[in-house]
DNA sequence: CGCAAGATTATT
DNA sequence: ATAATCTTGCGA
């Protein structure tokens, strides 16, 4: 298992690509690390279930922004979703995470669950993932045989199959 | 400025 | 199946 953290260049790809490449890497936030499991890929213009869907707005900006950064927004007024930004600069994109498993062998599934383990919040909004010694990915195993389905609690685009898991 | 909806979760 | 909870984005 190699341990070389994950480079601009693999998150400057297609946001359903990048979704399907993380399963199975190593997410090091803090001190506190896990693999990633389950992911959603969102992406701008041509999904109308991804908020940048309409263009920029306020919420949405990062995911506009560099590849590789964490796009961390609060939903139902209670829970963080933790997103990390992929594809070119000014092409919207993102990945959810919505499953981990820790190093203890427990499985914890849904995004806001994971940002509650990991102490992600508001700001952290931003923050690259390259060249970061606190907050990265890391590069493990690949994944080859995983699930797509439709993405969990979202009324549109149910016809993209862009949610990943194994 | 007001309001409906929301990339969720815990509880019934 | 449904309430909880409050920020955001859109329309007026």
């Amino acid at each position: 298992m190699k341990n070389i953290t994950l480079t601009y260049d693999f998150y400057n790809q297609h946001v359903t690509i990048v979704a399907k490449m993380l399963l199975g890497k190593i997410i090091v936030f803090n001190n506190l690390q896990s693999i990633i499991t389950e992911t959603e890929a969102y992406r701008g213009y041509d999904d109308p279930a991804s908020h940048a869907f309409r263009g920029r707005t306020m919420r949405c900006n990062i995911m506009f922004d560099h590849p590789g950064k964490l796009y961390v927004y609060l939903i139902y007024g209670k829970y963080y979703c933790c997103n990390i930004t992929a594809e070119p600069l000014g092409q919207p994109a993102a990945v959810l995470l919505r499953g981990i498993k820790l190093f203890n062998n427990k499985t914890i599934t849904g995004p806001g669950k994971i940002s509650k383990y990991l102490n992600i919040n508001k700001t952290h909004n931003g923050i690259s993932l390259i060249k970061n010694s606190d907050i990265y990915i890391a590069d493990a195993m690949n994944v080859k045989n995983f699930f797509s389905t439709p993405r969990i609690g979202i009324s549109k685009a149910l016809n993209k199959l862009w949610r990943y898991y194994y």
